[in-house]
DNA sequence: TGTGAAACTGACATCGC
DNA sequence: GCGATGTCAGTTTCACA
């Protein structure tokens, strides 16, 4: 973790909300000419801070709609048991993302699916490739919140 | 949800991983003029299928290295509890998702904090505005995977 | 850091396919 | 629909003061 001025907190604000505005418009907002916001985006990318700049989707217009969670609990100490897990889902579509969470053995999975039918593939495609003693899926009904913005 | 076809698909999993590409290299890996690529991104945009181009910040490089999920119970049938818990998580920073889950009453939180005191801070700051009569937190040891790429 | 000028890319319009 | 071409404004990029 690197030392971040305000000046930066300031840029990468308005970044992680919208990268596709003019490098003019965001020294406007942070009070920096077009040039300075330029070398610093520059300096952000080059040690890391700044991944990547994507394209945010609708999912539900690209018919996936349904989002669920599956929390794994796995008594295997197999040493290699993570690596398929990994392997297996790191290759399946649908999944976003995958934790080891705190409490010995336990994952969750993120993912988005069509529908309980597509789902169904997605867990049936997952077993298949990795011995799971205990799948938990939770579905969710409503997004309440939903902000990618890191707070600076 | 709107019809869309391969090329559509095409241009939009090239924009989700790197939406900072000239319009010419997207249509070289799509097999589209740049004019081609244009107009479809416009119309994409125009039926809300593209939301918005963000940057991708590295959070651990941000001092935000921990995340947590925030199971919450609530027994509460009171009409309006959910408009203020949906206030409160709305204003309260480092809170990424809120969602609405299957089983009644349950709620799943996934924020991001530096560490555990800040945790508690969040923890405290959502406490202080919403009555929670169970909440359980769980923390990420290991991200597995993030992609936050659809499969189109 | 700011300024300026060059190079590039985006944002269209037009035409023919 | 698509591609090719052209034009123009806006933007990025990089010299240098």
């Amino acid at each position: 973790m690197e030392t971040i001025d305000t000046l930066d907190r300031k840029i990468l604000t308005v970044l992680q909300r919208s990268a596709d505005m003019p490098l003019e418009a965001i020294g406007d907002q942070v009070g920096l000419s077009r040039n300075a916001v330029w070398r610093r985006i520059k300096a952000l990318e080059a040690t890391g801070i700044i991944r990547a700049r994507r394209a945010e989707l609708d999912a539900g217009k690209l018919g996936l709609g349904l989002m669920v969670f599956m929390q794994i609990r796995t008594h295997s100490h197999d040493p290699d048991w993570q690596g398929t897990f990994a392997k297996a889902t790191q290759t399946i579509p649908g999944i976003l993302n995958v934790y080891r969470m705190t409490g010995d053995l336990d994952y969750l999975i993120r993912a988005r699916v069509a529908d309980m039918a597509d789902y169904d593939r997605l867990y049936q495609q997952l077993i298949k490739r990795v011995p799971l003693s205990d799948v938990a899926a939770s579905f969710v009904m409503e997004e309440i919140k939903d902000d990618p913005v890191l707070p600076l």
